[in-house]
DNA sequence: CACTCTTGACAACGTCATTGATAGGTTTCT
DNA sequence: AGAAACCTATCAATGACGTTGTCAAGAGTG
């Protein structure tokens, strides 16, 4: 079936609060405020702590990406991610994409200033 | 051929800068600052003066609902401008479109705080 | 000539993003 | 049990941004 490595789910809710703000390298207090603007939404374990996946610490880091290097707000970070649900489609990553090549990403931001013809 | 009434091709440039601030209740200083950031490119006359297009126009009422309704900042806007260049179609318009409707609307920014049902 | 345009600089005003501290309370781990 | 990390909520500092506005000196237009 489909859960051959359950341990490597990238849905699966791992990383503690202060986990994941140590991994994208930034405040705890900013992650709970991406949740707030309802940006991320880390699962809670049954005494309400956060969990964040592997898929949590993706989209934090595509919003880190957008707000630190790009200088979106998060006001633009939600209108890119209703737009990506709107059309199915990892609109995103298209900016990095040159004409029609179809690359297997993975969905993680590009480390820093992207190639893709430096944009 | 394609020019039956050239005297209302959208992209005919009519409007000088105070015109087209009035038509879309901005500030010239505005204009040119859109322009600096490259959101708008109003054609020039031979002596360098701005002539804004019915194109060009819309396309500043589009930056206006997004910063002024949904609160994108200016990198958002581009963002989302170079977006639609690299897929080729009107995303924009998705966020108020429902489903798999496929209106013709033109390219105008909603009025207000459109519903989607209301379009 | 009077008006409007051009660029460039400078500033004021309010808002936003991020980090940080604090308080009082709950969960987890040793 | 006690320390450490979590929770919510609030308040504040910092720097940056968006918009409007003005001033200057020059060029185009009616």
């Amino acid at each position: 079936m489909t859960f051959r490595r359950p341990d490597r789910d990238p849905t699966r809710p791992v990383y503690v609060i202060s986990v994941a703000a140590s991994i994208v390298s930034v405040h705890p207090r900013t992650l709970r405020i991406y949740e707030e603007e309802g940006l991320v939404c880390p699962a809670r374990t049954p005494t309400n702590i956060r969990l964040y996946s592997e898929q949590d610490v993706r989209r934090i880091m595509w919003i880190r990406h957008l707000t630190q290097n790009l200088g979106v707000n998060l006001a633009g970070v939600r209108i890119l991610f209703e737009l990506e649900e709107r059309l199915g489609t990892r609109i995103l990553e298209r900016l990095y994409t040159e004409g029609t090549s179809e690359e297997r990403s993975e969905g993680a931001p590009p480390e820093k200033a992207a190639t893709a013809a430096e944009i």
